[in-house]
DNA sequence: CGTGCCGTTGAACTTGGTCAAACGGTGTGG
DNA sequence: CCACACCGTTTGACCAAGTTCAACGGCACG
């Protein structure tokens, strides 16, 4: 039997399901089951609207593709997450979207996730809880590309996935996998991968995080989080996390200010 | 009486509400209108979680306030929107929100508009359709802050403002009103006031609108569309808009290109 | 052992930011 | 009525972050 692992442990943050619940939904997914290689299109702009995905593993995307080749990515898809469930009223996708690891995911048509959300009510506010942080993320994405420099929105984007793979149950400690290249990563920061790989020697060579062969470990999560100006709140961690515990004690009110230490790293503005 | 023109003349197009609906809202709103004048805070991070705001005059936007002065527009309220619908389950702001220009709304308890949506479900279709283009209009705008110089996101943002207001029936032609100020238009572009204003200038002179006292006409919307690389089809217009029978012939499969007679005017990219 | 992708590095170039000052309309008080 | 302050717009000069182009190295894969 197909297991949730990574959607429960999501939601057993803020909006736990019980035992019937989680069996509904694993029922639900019961020989939906599909797999896709990497770097391969789940659909594109133009194509009808097609049934929900709940990311099983690996991580997928949405992206915008351009004439002239570039593209960029608007959402990222991690365990655990859901895919189409706000596409119920259009009959064409106006974006498309690929697998960026090798996925595993289930095909779920909309129609018996809504009939199981109408039976189980919790299941249907647990469904509303994720599409709302999503948009919060869509939010710190705007923030992200419209005022941070480069260095900080990439230290901004590993904050951002280092604590929503905690939140799947997938990171240990400050480690977790990190499926995307360098040209993803700037297809996802509105950067060239030139200006990727140098940002990334940099938050290297500052001792902030190590990465090789898909691994990601953040070195110094609370300096990380102050150069990224990046505060966890939106993301609706669960109160008891590791990650909370250990974060720098920036004020809630106003988005941080890079402490004086960091005023020597150059692109830091 | 209120009445909600503006929400019933968006929703007209796609998710048309029978008398009955029409009337349970605007039974809704008696008496919770609230007036507000410009440039003033709704509510800002780390408030209290706040009821939902249905505008029915002026403008309001969420932004993200930095430490160092500097603030970013993360999303734009005109006539008919819901501010606020994607927060119920949060306990405090992630962000602040104020109006723009002088503003009235109506202020509408969580738990009222959630009954009236349960007794009419084409009212709890409509909201979830409302929301599901404004995550659309998140995304255009992550791609457009990623990946467009800043004449395009100029130009990208004044097509959607014209298609939002013609939605609200607040357009004449290709004229609607404009009470943002070129400071703010730069906020929500994540582009210095200086940069905005030689933009700005730029589109005038090139004969593809213009604007003086919060008034904007755009002359060419064919030649400014292609600029800015606009695809209206994700704010779901009504077949029948007048605006859609000028649309450029752009293929609906990949983001158009800029024609060869822009290539000549600087910053297009 | 070639081939291709990804990461890395250097150099020239361009967009847009920063700083500073002037301009123009509007409201206010003398 | 005029002087003044204030606010948003406009303009110029300079600067810097990030892009583009190009080449090279390493590693995986056929």
């Amino acid at each position: 039997m197909i297991v949730l692992n990574p959607l429960f442990s999501k939601l057993d943050g803020k909006m736990p399901l019980g035992q019937e619940e989680r069996a509904a939904l694993a029922g639900l997914i019961q020989s939906k089951a599909r797999r896709l290689p990497a770097r391969q299109d789940l659909y594109v702009e133009g194509d009808a609207i097609s049934p929900i995905r709940i990311i099983l593993d690996g991580w997928a995307c949405r992206y915008e593709q351009f004439a002239d080749g570039r593209r960029q990515i608007v959402e990222l898809f991690l365990p655990g997450d859901i895919m189409g469930q706000d596409c119920q009223f259009v009959e064409r996708q106006d974006h498309s979207a690929c697998s960026i690891s090798a996925l595993s995911y289930a095909l779920v048509p909309r129609s018996e996730l809504d009939a199981v959300a109408r039976q189980f009510p919790a299941i249907g506010q647990a469904l509303l809880w994720d599409a709302s942080v999503a948009a919060a993320i869509h939010r710190q994405w705007i923030r992200s590309l419209g005022r941070l420099s480069a260095t900080q929105r990439i230290a901004h984007l590993f904050c951002e996935l280092l604590y929503r793979s905690a939140r799947a149950g997938l990171a240990r400690g400050t480690t977790f996998d990190m499926p995307m290249g360098q040209r993803d990563l700037g297809d996802a920061r509105g950067l060239s991968t030139v200006q990727v790989n140098r940002t990334v020697q940099l938050l290297r060579s500052a001792g902030l995080l190590e990465w090789r062969r898909r691994i990601v470990e953040i070195s110094d999560l609370p300096r990380l989080t102050r150069i990224a100006m990046f505060r966890p709140n939106y993301l609706e961690l669960a109160p008891d996390s590791e990650l909370l515990m250990s974060r720098s004690d920036t004020g809630p009110e106003i988005a941080a200010r890079t402490g004086p230490e960091d005023r020597d790293l150059p692109l830091f503005r």
